[in-house]
DNA sequence: TGGGGTTAT
DNA sequence: ATAACCC
C-alpha cells in the first residue's frame, strides 16, 4: 500500500522537505460548491418535498432544481414552460426572494471560516478556503504510526497515483482530508451537501470540483493539470473568460484552450490589452496567482425587480418603495451603514445588450443617522433621494418603458463615525451598547471604530 | 434569462 | 458610471 511505501523509503518524507513558508508556488486550496443551492434549502423548509422532482422560480425561469428533476431533463435556467411540458410532475417553489438562500450561505461561509479564515464566496454556492497554512501545521504534527494519516479522501483526477514521496503529493492529500471534514461539517451542521475539489490554485480548484458531481470531491495533482484543462472543450468553459473575451477570441480564431495558449502573445496583447492578455494566457496554462481574498462581509446590498413593463412615474415609485423597505431591514440586521444609495434601471429594448444605467450619490448624514433602528422616519426622506435620481436618469415627460428596478446601498462603514469621547458617540443609539445586533454576528475584528 | 454579487477602468 | 467577470 501506499504507507509501505513511505516507510520503505527510509527516512520518513514528509518531514524532511520543507516548502518555504510564504512560497507563493505550491499553495493548497480547495473550491467548495453547493449541490443545487437553492433546492436544497427549499427541501431543508420543506421537507415533504423530498424524493420529488424540485425546481426554484423566478418570473419565468427555473432558475434551479434537484438531481430528481434533473434526470427527468429539466436544466438550470429552463423556462418553466419547457420545463413542465418535460417533465409534467415538477414541482415549482418561488424564489424570487432570496433571504434565506442569502442566510444559509453565510452560514455556510462561516463554518468554512472555523477551518481557516481566509475565504472567498463566490455567489451563494461558492466558496474557496486556502488551506497551505493549515496543511502546514497538520504535517508539522503528523504522527507517522497513524495507519489512515496519509491516505487521499476522495477521488484523484485521472486515478493518478499519489506518491508519498513527493511533498506536493502529500500536502495536496492533506487537503483533500480537510476539504471531506468540511463536506461533513457542512452537512452534520446545516444539512448541506456539495462537492469540494482540492488543488494549488483557485482555477484548478474550480475546475476540479465539478468532476464528480453530486455530493463528493475531487483532488488534482501537479502531473494532471494539463488533462484537466484540455478536457474543456472551448474557452468560454474557462473560468474568468466571459461572453466578451469569448467572442473577441472567437473573432482571433481562437476557440480551444490549444489555441489560446500557442496564440501570440504580442497580438493578444494589443488585441486584448496588456492586462486581459497576459492573465487569460495564463489560465490557459492552468495558472493562476490570485490570491484566495477573504470576503468578509458584504460591500453592497442590493435588491432588484424585472418585470414586462414599467412606464410611469407612480408605478416606479411603488416598486423603489418596495425594494427600499426590503433593504433597510437588511441593513439594519447587518449593523453597518451604507453612505451610498444607487439606482439601477434596465430600459426596454428589442436589441440584445440590455445594458443597464445607474445613478448614485451620498446618503445625507441626517439619514445615515436614523438608520439601524426601526426606521419609518426614514423610508420618505430616501424615497425623494431615490426619486430625484430617477428623474436624473429617465426624463418623465417623455414616454419610457422599464424592464427592471434596483436599489444598491454600498460605501458600507462599521457603525457610524461618531468618535469616543464626543457628544455624538454618547447620543447615537445602540452605538456605545453591546457588540452587534445583527443576526449573523460578524466576527469581532469586522468591529472597529472609524476615525 | 433571475436576482443577486465583485473588481477594474 | 460603466463594463467586465462570477454564481
Amino acid at each position: 500500500m501506499e504507507r509501505a511505501e513511505a516507510w520503505a523509503a527510509g527516512s520518513s518524507p514528509v518531514h524532511d522537505q520543507v516548502v518555504p513558508a510564504g512560497s507563493s508556488s505550491s499553495r493548497v486550496i480547495v473550491h467548495v460548491d453547493l449541490d443545487c443551492f437553492y433546492a436544497q434549502v427549499e427541501m431543508i423548509s420543506h421537507p415533504e418535498l423530498k424524493g420529488k422532482p424540485l425546481g426554484v422560480q423566478q418570473k419565468y425561469l427555473v432558475v434551479t432544481c434537484n438531481y430528481e428533476a434533473r434526470e427527468l431533463g429539466v436544466k438550470k435556467l429552463m423556462n418553466v414552460r419547457d420545463a413542465k411540458e418535460k417533465c409534467p410532475q415538477l414541482v415549482l417553489v418561488n424564489g424570487e426572494d432570496l433571504t434565506r438562500y442569502r442566510e444559509m450561505s453565510y452560514k455556510v461561509t462561516e463554518l468554512l471560516e472555523e477551518f481557516s479564515p481566509v475565504v472567498e464566496r463566490l455567489g451563494f454556492d461558492e466558496n474557496f478556503v486556502d488551506l497551505t497554512e493549515m496543511v502546514e501545521k497538520r504535517l508539522e504534527q503528523l504522527q507517522s504510526d497513524e495507519p489512515s494519516a496519509l491516505t487521499v479522501s476522495g477521488h484523484v483526477y485521472g486515478n493518478q497515483p499519489i506518491n508519498l514521496h513527493d511533498i506536493l503529493h502529500i500536502r495536496l492529500l492533506i487537503g483533500s482530508q480537510i476539504a471531506a471534514e468540511m463536506r461533513e461539517a457542512m452537512y452534520n451542521q446545516l444539512g448541506l451537501t456539495g462537492c469540494a475539489g482540492v488543488a494549488s490554485n483557485k482555477l484548478l480548484a474550480k475546475l476540479v470540483s465539478g468532476i464528480f458531481k453530486p455530493n463528493q470531491q475531487t483532488l488534482l495533482l501537479p502531473e494532471s493539470s494539463q488533462d484537466l484543462i484540455h478536457s474543456l472543450n472551448h474557452i468560454k468553459e474557462m473560468p474568468g473568460i466571459g461572453y466578451k473575451t469569448t467572442k473577441r477570441l472567437e473573432a482571433l480564431g481562437i476557440s480551444s484552450v490549444r489555441d489560446l495558449q500557442t496564440f501570440s502573445s504580442k497580438i493578444l496583447e494589443k488585441e486584448l490589452g496588456i492586462s486581459v492578455a497576459q492573465r487569460i494566457q495564463k489560465l490557459s496554462f492552468g495558472e493562476d496567482n490570485s490570491p484566495v481574498t477573504p470576503s468578509g462581509p458584504p460591500q453592497s446590498f442590493s435588491e432588484e425587480d424585472s418585470f414586462k413593463k414599467c412606464s410611469s412615474e407612480v408605478e416606479a415609485k411603488n416598486k423603489i418603495e418596495e425594494l427600499l423597505a426590503s433593504l433597510l431591514n437588511r441593513v439594519c440586521q447587518d449593523g453597518r451603514k451604507p453612505h451610498t444609495i444607487r439606482l439601477i434601471i434596465r430600459r426596454y429594448s428589442s436589441e440584445k445588450h440590455c445594458s443597464r444605467e445607474s445613478r448614485q450619490c451620498a446618503i445625507p448624514s441626517h439619514i445615515i443617522q436614523k438608520l439601524g433602528i426601526g426606521n419609518y422616519d426614514v423610508m420618505t426622506p430616501m424615497v425623494d433621494v431615490l426619486m430625484k435620481l430617477f428623474r436624473n436618469m429617465v426624463n418623465v415627460k417623455m414616454p419610457f418603458h422599464l424592464t427592471l428596478l434596483s436599489v444598491c446601498f454600498c460605501n458600507l462603514k462599521a457603525l457610524n463615525t461618531a468618535k469616543k469621547g464626543t457628544i455624538d458617540y454618547y447620543l447615537t443609539p445602540s452605538l456605545s451598547t453591546t457588540s452587534r445586533s445583527g443576526k449573523h454576528s460578524f466576527k469581532m475584528k469586522d468591529i472597529h471604530m472609524e476615525d
